[in-house]
RNA sequence: GCCGGAGUGGCGGAAUUGGUAGACGCGCUGGACUCAAAAUCCAGUGAGGCUUAAACCUCGUGCCGGUUCGAGUCCGGCCUUCGGUACCA
């Protein structure tokens, strides 16, 4: 007979909703546990597998933490902001903001289905002036200290989305993270926030937290912090000074060329203008290109001289200026010093263009002689540097450096790949920038107490490549807060990560309307104790909740450095090997799960598929299989109804007491509990699953033998532990006991039995030269000689040693015994 | 190219510090129940050899080598695959 997951289902969220057993108590902060999943993109369609597999775990962890005793806040939220809103509204004239509301309905009927512990008095979505008008007051904030800031710079435009994207957010393929489509360099005026402020500190910061090592390696990367030295190099004939950034400056002396971008405004000051249509046509030559090609690792390098020199104050040397699309103007100062004989691109394009290639570090092995065949970049013995030469290359570093330093060409460097986020976009359905363009004051931020900046209603959606509200007279025309006169808005609105950059904290009171959120409890809750969400975030998301966490840190508004303390992404469900996608078309839908199982069970069956963090190819093959799980542990439990009201439940129980039956489920009730409690709390729902079928196996096997007594105690562990897994099945189960109080309403746990984790004789493995040969039971903590003497008493192990010499004995107590014999 | 993860039965996957490989589940096979089927329950189930059967033997954690009494686990060299990154000076 199938248990009724319908009816459970229905009782018991109608029961936590109706009671408010979710609303956490915001003002006790002992015991506090924030548990947080990231927030749900509000779109059209339905929740699928990942979304379960994201929240379902994720609440099993908070019900967890709440059975033991934990305050815990689990909220739940819409990231409500984006482009597919837009799109949709472009494609169909229906309103983001309809569409959105909608879907938001929607998806709330279909989160609670779930049956997760969300406290849903804390519900937010940050489409609405009372969430955005504190994006803007963040903008404004960031202003103020100089870390909002417009200039004008390549940036990456997307041509499908018709709007700018941060670096973060374009793919490794050039494409747009977003849509696909690809990703082009424009040069634009736009909105960045100095995250390389806080460069160092978020590479450091990263020591401090739990997260996966594969996150915080993305994010290191991503920063790319390298040491090394600027250097100036004199123009002959010229007052410029090129500045070059590199991290070899103990191959100064191997200088043979230099390599400007070919768009660093130095190149038109210092270029003969005899090579100016040369230079043009290289220019051209490079726009062409696309991003991945002219970052391509294989394309040839390609480049012109500029008809420039430079001197190298190392050794005055007169060395000529080339331009080449290998190096960025985006990086470091966009000027290289070339060194053929220690750089690989250098040595590439040496050779190219029949360049000097000058070697000053001997390979260990090798003579100052010997011809190179491909550059050098390792440490090795100085040479062709002067007064220099004989040091070791990485001693030299630090003596060459310091020679700079005093002559003030040059100093120590410390480099960040990371570039300042930017923040625009061309689009409609964001948060309005809340900055005035006059033409007599300029640039005006608008004051705080004008804020919000509301997003107009009536607007055009068309992708012109500028945002909507540019042509939305009433939004856009508006009047100097400074001067009075005639200004204009800024068209453009914020990137939606700088919504989900500090939502953690708004959660914990989202009414709040005279500030960003609740200081007070932002001190008390955050930093966010259990992060769940994608790995794809790593240096998205999860790079700027940092940095933006750190500057309200600096502005007074948080305590903690980190956001998130502990981060656990969870794998992604594939379908035949392919990533769910609705335009696959290979999503799998839950509800027909939902309907021929329930919740509890499709969630325990995504739990039990294989370790959290690595996801895997779904299928259905084994869903039977948990719910057989529960539908077993329903008939055990179904015959003991009532059974807590007529025993009396010691804490422990003492094993001499015991019959031999009772001894071995006493025993495994207590190692479950003590295994279940490991794994839940290191995310290995997989193993805790199996534990507690384990458990139901036994009782199967032992239960009806026990004692009233102790059938009441294994029966109150044992839905304890499904609790937090099946917790619609087991409030149903803890009724059926006898149990008057709802489980989540008074959480109760329990203490494992240490003494009846130990065993009182252990199995011993016999190996004969390194081979199992038998098995053998003896006490536990025999020592060698019993054990030896059972071993031999053994025919399979006593056959193999008769008629030969034993020499050595190696013994592990309550382990192994391996009998060398000759 | 570089960085990181992963390769274990027919399948999903288990295996403290090196110490009985394959827990748990699916599937499959046989049996019970049934007029029959489904569901459920019980038993078996890594491969091969030998045997009426049991016992027993050999091989087995991507490949090749090494360390060790003993390696899925440690070391060296590869292969496959999935992520990340892409001339970062």
């Amino acid at each position: 007979m199938r248990y009724p997951h319908q009816e459970i289902e229905a009782k018991w969220q109608k029961f936590w909703e109706d009671n408010k057993v979710f609303k956490t108590d915001m003002s006790n902060p002992d015991k506090k546990l924030y548990s947080l999943v990231m927030f749900i993109y509000p779109s059209g369609a339905k929740l699928h597998c990942g979304h379960w597999y994201n929240y379902g775990p994720a609440d099993t962890y908070a019900r967890f933490k709440r059975l033991q005793g934990h305050n815990v806040f689990a909220p739940m939220g819409y990231d409500a902001f984006g482009l597919p809103a837009e799109n949709y509204a472009v494609k169909t004239g229906i309103h983001p903001y309809d569409s959105t509301m909608k879907n938001i309905e929607d998806i709330r009927a279909q989160l609670k289905r779930i049956g997760c512990m969300y406290d849903w008095d804390a519900e937010l979505m940050t489409c609405v002036p009372e969430y955005y008008r504190w994006n803007q007051w963040l903008f404004l904030k960031l202003y103020e200290k100089g870390l909002a800031y417009r200039k004008n710079a390549p940036v990456n435009w997307c041509t499908g989305c018709q709007t700018v994207l941060a670096n973060e957010q374009v793919l490794g393929d050039g494409n747009c993270e977003r849509c696909g489509n690809i990703v082009v360099q424009k040069n634009l005026t736009q909105w960045f926030f100095k995250i390389t402020s806080y460069a160092e500190e978020l590479l450091a910061g990263l020591d401090t937290i739990k997260w996966p090592e594969k996150t915080k390696l993305m994010q290191r990367n991503w920063i790319g912090k390298s040491t090394g030295a600027e250097v100036q190099f004199t123009v002959e004939g010229s007052d410029e000074v090129i500045t070059v950034f590199t991290t070899r400056p103990d191959t100064l002396f191997g200088v043979t060329y230099m390599t400007l971008a070919p768009e660093h405004p130095l190149v038109d000051k210092l270029a003969d203008p005899a090579r100016a249509e040369e230079i043009a046509r290289y220019r051209d030559s490079i726009k062409a290109l696309t991003e991945i090609e002219r970052t391509s690792t294989t394309k040839e390098k390609t480049g012109v001289a500029i008809g420039a020199y430079a001197i190298n104050p190392v050794n005055n040397e007169r060395v000529p200026i080339m331009i080449s699309d290998y190096v960025l103007l985006t990086y470091g100062t966009g000027c290289v010093m070339a060194v053929p004989a220690h750089d690989e691109r250098d040595f590439e394009f040496a050779q190219k263009f029949n360049l000097p290639i000058r070697k000053v570090i001997v390979e260990p092995g090798t003579d100052a002689d010997s011809e190179l065949t491909a550059a050098y970049t390792e440490v090795g013995t100085m040479v062709n540097s002067g007064e220099f030469n004989g040091l070791q290359s990485d001693e030299f570093k630090e003596v060459i450096i310091n020679w700079l330093s005093e002559r003030s060409v040059g100093q120590k460097k410390i480099n960040y790949r990371l570039r300042d986020w930017l923040i625009s976009r061309q689009r409609y359905w964001g948060t309005p920038i809340p900055i005035v363009h006059c033409p007599t004051c300029g640039e005006v931020p608008v004051p705080i107490e004008s804020l919000p900046v509301e997003l107009p209603y009536n607007v055009e959606f068309k992708p012109t490549g500028e945002s909507p509200l540019a042509s939305c007279h009433e939004f856009i025309n508006t009047s100097c807060p400074k001067c009075g006169g005639e200004a204009k808005r800024d068209p453009d609105t914020m990137d939606t990560f700088v919504d989900s950059s500090w939502y953690y904290f708004r959660y914990l009171n989202p009414k709040i309307n005279d500030a960003m959120f609740d200081v007070e409890r932002g001190n008390n809750w955050a930093p966010v104790d259990m992060y769940i969400g994608g790995a794809e975030h790593a240096t998205m998301h999860l790079l700027y909740a940092r940095f933006i966490h750190k500057f309200l840190r600096d502005i007074g508004m948080a305590k903690c450095d980190e956001p998130f303390q502990t981060l656990v992404h969870q794998g992604t469900i594939t379908n035949q090997g392919a990533k769910m996608s609705k335009s696959k078309g290979n999503v799998v839908n839950p509800d027909e799960f939902i309907v021929n199982y329930g919740s509890d069970v499709f969630r325990m069956y995504l739990m039990f598929m294989g370790p959290y963090e690595m996801g895997g190819d779904w299928s259905d093959k084994g869903i039977t299989g948990t719910d057989r799980f529960l539908l077993r542990s329903y008939e055990l439990i179904q015959k003991y109804p009532g059974i807590i009201k007529s025993v009396t439940i010691p804490e422990k129980f003492a094993l001499e007491n015991l019959t031999d039956a009772e001894k071995t489920l006493y025993r495994k009730v207590n190692q479950t509990f003590d295994k279940y409690n490991g794994d839940i709390d290191n995310i290995r729902f997989n193993t805790a699953i199996a534990a507690l079928m384990e458990l139901l196996n036994e009782m199967g096997r032992s239960l009806a033998a026990c004692n009233a007594d102790l059938q009441a105690y294994v029966l109150e562990r044992y839905i304890c532990m499904l609790a937090p897994l099946a917790p619609h099945f087991a409030e149903e189960c803890w009724e059926i006991i006898g149990k008057e109080k709802s489980l989540f309403a008074e959480p109760v746990w329990f203490t494992a039995d240490p003494v009846a984790l130990v065993e009182d004789s252990v199995n011993i493995a016999v190996q004969v030269n390194g081979k199992l040969r038998g098995t053998i039971l003896a006490a536990k903590d025999a020592d060698l000689e019993t054990v030896k003497a059972q071993a031999l008493a053994q025919e399979s192990v006593r056959k193999h040693i008769e008629g030969k010499d034993l020499f050595k004995e190696i013994f592990v107590k309550n382990k192994i015994l391996n009998l060398l014999v000759k």
